[in-house]
DNA sequence: CGGCCGTTTGAGCCACATCAACCGGGGTGG
DNA sequence: CCACCCCGGTTGATGTGGCTCAAACGGCCG
């Protein structure tokens, strides 16, 4: 926690040192407190690797290149990344910026210097507040995370879940207060931008204000799809529906992932998310698990058969990761 | 027909004197051909108000204001407009652009003169096909329209009602080709800006960039409420809420209104709009309307009890015509 | 070991769908 | 001018997908 208030004048290599303080020091302990150690040294060498993003493209790095696929699977594997095997790197939300928001590399780099320092989150906390004032844009970096409404009787609507890269708030930013509440899925790290910090990349940049619509249309085309399910879709289809959804989602940010992947969501949760009761949804998993659709045990879901899903899911994956048609690629 | 062809050369003058000259001759015709006529004067005369729109701000309206919503007020009934007495003219649109869309005059005037002359559209016609390419961004000017998707099983979901002032498709420009098909309701009149034109206005003009963004937000949000209905309301609750904010909506772009207005959709398009069946929609229409709630005849809407309505839809009109924070009221 | 959380299973019920018929008005064509 | 028809609304009867309530189960953590 102390660090927290003079981390933000470290360069890189002192990030990196005080990480290796704390793994240090978290040897010769043991239990909770050893763990929350290593969390701070993880969050700091995370840190750190922003702190690298952040400087001024240095040239040696291919960062414009006409064909953003590409350059993303390179970078992905160059330079900083994989300092943590098993987690994605920074690396990776960096080319996610990239391709997905199509921003520059001095846009990007504006972007990233605009942050505070990444926060971590633990599981079932709060990222935002119901009724708090917006006073940041908040980027998620690694983890998952849902945006819930809860209604008078009691009942909750999750209308909302956000994987890696996603910005949590882009819509959320046209008004004054917060009008959902966002808790951690998992273990998450977000990086916020002040408000005025980012009204002034608006002005300046408008690739970045681009970014910002784009991603509040793409949240939005995804709620359109949530509400065509809600509305029209049979409880199969509908949950099956979202499966395929959260399955591409995951490998549009990490196309290295297969066909299993990590999907902390309760059958509660579920529930909440397509407008079903707990019970009802555990009798369709069931259904969808003997039908040899899928397999779902303590949040990791595997497809086993992603055309059968798809098919009665009537999936058509356009509606995400958007080809658009906001960019210069004409005349 | 062939006077679109030319148009778009002409002075506000001539346009009105072109309108003159249909009104003429309709007085020597009758029936359809006579109605045909005066629809074509009619939306000479609109586009020559919006010509008046375009020209340069000649100083004599009281533009740049702080309390926006007296401002527009105020111009809604001065100069150009109430050439339609009934039909409200241009002005009205224009005072919303600034309050709802906060754009200077001058942003204002470099969009409205990006646009292309203005198009009738008539009733049950399409504006935008489903999968057509997307190549320009509509606003409505006057009118309702409807974003329908149709399933496999002919099923449909209505995702989006617009009234007078909305964008059509602000959030469908991040993708290629647009994802519903639209159409209108009434009789409409819409004006297109063609993407190269938007696009070199996104990039100069950063109050038309967030604009964009805003209303992108807006609709979203509104999608949100629709979907905690589809998800967790009772059939009550969902068609009352759907009422309030469509009464709301019209009295947010004319507060003239009284609490009965236009509502130009069959029982059939309440329940795809709610995930009802049209016999369900007729029954708790009935409820509504034996609690004394509402009338609700031939698309004519009469809020009788405005407090009671909102109260069982739990209606909060907080997310309807944001206050936002994305403007430079901070420091 | 005991409590807790998430899952599973069963029984009964209700909100809403579906099917089928009838009604009433307004536009069309003869 | 009337006969007709079509569309939207209304009504009733019947079916069902998904909800609710209740209880048991299994793994995990203290």
């Amino acid at each position: 926690m102390l660090q927290r208030l003079t981390v933000h004048n470290r360069s890189s290599q002192e990030l990196r040192q005080l990480a290796h303080d704390r793994r240090a020091a978290a040897a010769s302990k043991d239990g909770r407190f050893k763990a929350l150690l290593l969390q701070e040294a993880k969050l700091l060498e995370y840190y750190a690797e922003l702190r690298d993003w952040m400087e001024p493209a240095d040239g040696s790095r291919p960062d414009r290149r006409s064909a953003g696929d590409q350059a993303a699977t390179e970078q992905m594997h160059s330079g900083h990344a994989d300092r943590h095997p098993g987690l994605p790197g920074f690396g990776l939300l960096a080319s996610w910026l990239m391709t997905r928001l199509v921003l520059s590399a001095a846009d990007r780099q504006a972007l990233l210097a605009a942050a505070a320092a990444p926060r971590q989150v633990l599981k079932g906390e709060c990222l935002i507040e119901e009724g708090s004032e917006n006073s940041s844009l908040i980027i998620l970096c690694r983890g998952m995370a849902r945006a819930i409404r809860t209604l008078a009787d009691g009942g909750q609507q999750i209308v909302a879940i956000f994987v890696a890269g996603d910005m949590l708030n882009a819509g959320e930013l046209a008004f004054r207060r917060s009008r959902t509440s966002i808790s951690a899925l998992t273990s998450v790290i977000s990086l916020s931008i002040p408000l005025p910090a980012l009204n002034r990349l608006v002005d300046e940049r408008p690739a970045i204000a681009r970014a910002l619509w784009r991603e509040t249309a793409n949240h939005a085309a995804i709620q359109q799809e949530w509400m065509i399910g809600l509305g029209r879709r049979t409880a199969q289809a509908r949950l099956a529906h979202f499966l395929c959804e959260m399955s591409c989602r995951q490998q549009l940010f990490n196309p290295e992932a297969g066909d299993g992947f990590d999907l902390p969501l309760t059958q509660q949760d579920l529930g909440d998310t397509l407008g079903l009761s707990t019970v009802h949804v555990n009798r369709v998993l069931q259904s969808l698990r003997a039908d040899g659709l899928i397999e779902f045990n303590r949040g990791w879901l595997d497809i086993r058969d992603k055309a059968g899903l798809f098919a009665i899911a009537e999936f058509d994956q356009q509606y995400l990761g958007g080809l658009m048609c906001l960019e210069e690629e004409d005349d």
